[in-house]
DNA sequence: TCTAATTTTCAGTAATGTGTGAAATTTAGC
DNA sequence: GCTAAATTTCACACATTACTGAAAATTAGA
């Protein structure tokens, strides 16, 4: 009922959210939504809106708003507490999967679009005048991201354990596409 | 001696060259680099700095500030044409070495320093106060972003012709995963 | 359904980023 | 080393984005 006490942010975890502000623009998001983003990271306890504006000496209202584009990358969560009618947030616990939402979601924003402008100039009728060389080079490009997004899902089908050992692998990479060509018999 | 003629840009490419302006801003350059480098990339021959600013109506100043960011990533190469004094620019023909010179730098950019961030804050004496879960996430966030870094610079390494056969490879990597289990006998 | 707590929206303002022309610098040929 | 072409730098103007406080809207309990 009472204001929840204000928080105690550690000398860490202050340094890791304010690179957070200042990475976000170089990320696609903004100072604000970064930093909120950093400190539920870092709070084992869900916050609601006044502690964060708190934390991170911004208005409310900034808050919802980070909040709100926070949550369009899917990366919060609500939760209730008992007896009180402020609503708290949190992101997800299991980093990896913060890491995989945050790809889709870049992909998403990031590489679609490009796909689907490609494709859609791709099946224009072939307009009069010497574009051969640029539509070529749009035809890669468009095979290439094509390639890179199918790739990107079928990942994301991949189950965590399956995830990390793949990034485990590492180069070994290379003897395992060696034995793809000796069972295939291709190059 | 006399100025160049002017481009023709096709239709097709005005699409492209426009996205690309777009876009540039979500991929964390300005609107100006995005649309030189989409010329560059349709363009067959190299441009010189006065058509880049003729093609996409902007200044001359503007042209010049473009290229040096273009050449900070890595993307941009001079071609010298006989009898010209000016400068003339292309990119990298083969899109696939460009994606990769992308992916590189923006993991210089966007990953690299984040990294270091936890390694400095993760090596830091211990404070007082608890603050052992925000460690604990930064140590799960660091080790996370080691790995995938690792990773990605072992796809680096990759001679394209490889790449191109783990892209296709998709999900099929969960056989040979499946494969090594096998014959390593881990899970 | 009413009320008070909470959240969201929005218009105005502050801050940041982008583009220009003029001036300074560099470069290549003489 | 001089000169003119070419390029780069930079202070300022312009445009975009981010932040705030006040007001509107929503919500949960009585």
């Amino acid at each position: 009922m009472p204001n929840s006490e204000s928080l105690e942010i550690s000398l860490h975890s202050e340094s890791f959210i304010q690179h957070f502000g200042e990475m976000g623009s170089r990320w696609g998001i903004n100072r604000t939504v970064g930093q909120i983003c950093a400190l539920l990271v870092v709070s084992e306890a869900p916050l609601n809106a006044d502690q964060i504006g708190e934390a991170l000496h911004i208005s409310r209202s900034n808050v919802s708003m980070g909040l709100k584009e926070l949550h369009s990358w899917n990366l919060l969560r609500a939760v209730a507490i008992a007896g009180d009618r402020k609503d708290y947030f949190t992101t997800p616990d299991d980093v990896l999967e913060m890491a995989r939402t945050l790809i889709e979601e870049r992909r998403k924003r990031e590489i679609d679009p490009t796909l689907s402008m490609l494709r859609s100039v791709l099946l224009q009728e072939k307009q009069v005048g010497d574009d051969s060389y640029a539509l070529q080079k749009m035809s890669e490009m468009h095979d290439l991201i094509e390639l890179l997004v199918g790739w990107l899902n079928e990942m994301q089908t991949l189950k965590s354990q399956r995830l990390m050992k793949l990034l485990k692998l590492g180069s070994g990479v290379n003897k395992i596409l060696d034995l793809t060509d000796r069972v295939s018999g291709r190059s």
